[in-house]
DNA sequence: GATATATAATAAGCGTGCTTATCTTTCAAG
DNA sequence: CTTGAAAGATAAGCACGCTTATTATATATC
């Protein structure tokens, strides 16, 4: 099944990716916060005191990674890490005040974008969008990582 | 309007190209190609010979991104860097005859990752999903950059 | 209880993007 | 010509992802 343009579909969603990226950071950018930076802080906002480990799992990035982020993100202020008592290899991770008081207006500021990116689109057509990357992401997903895809649905249809 | 699933949109759109980037050098790790060396080359095949500043304004990425890409994928073997001799400053960059091999079994790899990516889908929804990326991209590509972006349009449908 | 294995976090170093600054070369204005 | 602006390439240093290795702590097994 060859359908037109399909061999362009990595091209494609690399620019959509940076081009999104772009314009998010673009409009936070006098709050310094990347975005990255906002994808965990979605996390621990939803999950305060979560351990580093568990944001790695959720992000679906490398704990190392996680480690750095969380580095310039508490010189920055948006979290801290705290000791966790029962375990003492484990930092649990909190937004601090300044996160909370932002969220709201970051999310906001997301949606903006959202909305400029589907602009002239239908809400058919960005219905298939959506579930089109769904499907994507599910397919492209490892095996190995099945178990954890399934606890991210969960929580976000508790959203 | 709101359409449902959308203010995830900008995680959804990450993570796909995440894994599409992570599912193709697994792909060509046997080759040693990175994804973002694979977009150069592509360009440098279509168009031996063509200048570094010019290829940092076909692959929207800085002049000094195309530097290091190019110092790396020269060592490796994919490109070689040549002097004009009408100007100088400029580096004609022409693919190697090991590139001239490869690019054919890289193309075909890149397609069957996009064939995992997409299984499942109704041939319809794939080009819904892949015109809306383009209409995104569009959405979200700078007024600065749309004479370029004309000019890759008139190129890909001579390809 | 001693020891082996597993887990949480971090360190070191690389790839690919960025911004800002510098060097060389070209070209245009006087 | 000369001089100054523009353009091509590179350098330096940062963000954020990675792999591999190390340290500290928990836990399981003998």
């Amino acid at each position: 099944m060859v359908t037109e343009g399909t061999d362009r579909l990595g091209f494609l969603i690399h620019d959509a990716a940076r081009l999104m990226r772009k314009r998010f950071e673009a409009r936070a950018s006098n709050l310094g916060l990347s975005a990255a930076q906002w994808r965990l802080m979605v996390r621990v906002t939803k999950e305060e005191g979560v351990a580093q480990a568990r944001l790695a799992e959720l992000l679906e990035i490398e704990p190392i990674s996680v480690s750095r982020l969380i580095d310039r993100m508490e010189e920055a202020g948006w979290i801290e890490r705290r000791a966790d008592a029962s375990d003492r290899r484990v930092r649990m991770i909190f937004p601090t005040p300044k996160a909370r008081q932002a969220y709201a207006q970051v999310k906001s500021l997301a949606g903006e974008v959202y909305e400029e990116a589907l602009t002239g689109m239908s809400g058919e057509d960005r219905r298939i969008l959506i579930q089109g990357l769904r499907t994507l992401v599910d397919n492209l997903s490892d095996d190995e990582t099945a178990l954890c895809r399934q606890t991210n649905k969960l929580e976000s249809t508790a959203q």
